[in-house]
DNA sequence: AAAGAAATCAACCGCCATCTA
DNA sequence: ATAGATGGCGGTTGATTTCTT
């Protein structure tokens, strides 16, 4: 559902994602954190501008992320929601751990407004485009509305492993047994995960040196910043230390 | 079975806020 | 104080898929 993939004037990919782009994206983020969206594809060797590439990690890629059908729990939680924010689909979503905004927004649109419109025809809150983006921003700041950490939540499991065993990057040769919720599935290709996590971990990959140890995710609310990061030797250590951290993340 | 209409959703665009030098 | 760089957000697009006739 998607555009045709072309190429615009400066050379950078625009469309649809392959499935060789997805993983080099996947191994330079999962090893190396977003500590730059610009400057983030030339080192991982996107033909893709950071803005795009930012998109595809938050929207379907990042862990976490839940791919299937929504509940009638969560269709419910989004339009009482959407009565009360308007179309502020980012902080909707950070009432839906593993869903992103794009998602609920595309959810919205397709299936929810009518539903809703059906049951509150009389509300008028709804889409409140009174409130210009610098009037939210501002609100929000003064209700510390950034800070809020919806997906934290002590019932939620890591899902890196998750990721990592079910996807070509598995490193522990553990066949997905996901219910119906599909975390992050990649496209299969002719490579073993365990050449594949070999290609991307050593050094022949990376056409320029990581930069900028001990950041990793750059200044995203200024969350987590995995300590000694820059001394990890291979993705599991990453993992490791991401489920320990955990609890403290926010993506 | 074929054609047209409608629905879906990944991705792009442009604007604004924040950060940094 | 200011300008440029960057990140984040919401609106919109358009190719593909599904439904209807």
């Amino acid at each position: 559902m998607v555009r045709t993939p072309c190429c615009d004037k400066s050379g950078m990919r625009k469309g649809t994602w392959t499935p060789e782009e997805d993983r080099k994206l996947i191994a330079y983020v999962t090893r190396y954190g977003c500590w730059n969206w610009r400057q983030l594809p030339k080192f991982a060797g996107l033909l893709r501008c950071g803005k795009s590439c930012r998109l595809r990690w938050m929207n379907y890629l990042r862990p976490n992320l839940k791919r299937g059908n929504y509940t009638k729990e969560e269709d419910e939680l989004i339009i009482k929601l959407h009565e009360s924010l308007g179309n502020r689909w980012s902080i909707i979503a950070t009432h839906l751990p593993g869903r992103s905004d794009n998602e609920i927004k595309n959810h919205w649109h397709t299936s929810l407004k009518k539903t809703s419109k059906n049951k509150t025809s009389s509300s008028k809150r709804s889409s409140n485009k009174s409130h210009s983006k610098r009037q939210r921003t501002r609100k929000r700041r003064k209700m510390g509305i950034e800070n809020e950490n919806p997906s934290s939540s002590p019932n939620e499991v890591p899902v890196v492993k998750e990721i990592l065993e079910s996807s070509e990057f598995s490193l522990l040769q553990k066949p997905c047994e996901n219910s119906s919720l599909q975390v992050l599935s990649l496209p299969s290709s002719s490579s073993s995960s365990t050449e594949i996590i070999e290609e991307y971990s050593s050094g022949s990959f990376w056409t320029e040196p990581f930069l900028t140890d001990n950041y990793f995710y750059s200044n995203i609310n200024n969350n987590y910043i995995p300590p000694n990061y820059s001394l990890f030797s291979g993705i599991e250590e990453f993992i490791c230390s991401y489920e320990e951290n955990f609890n403290t993340m926010v993506w």
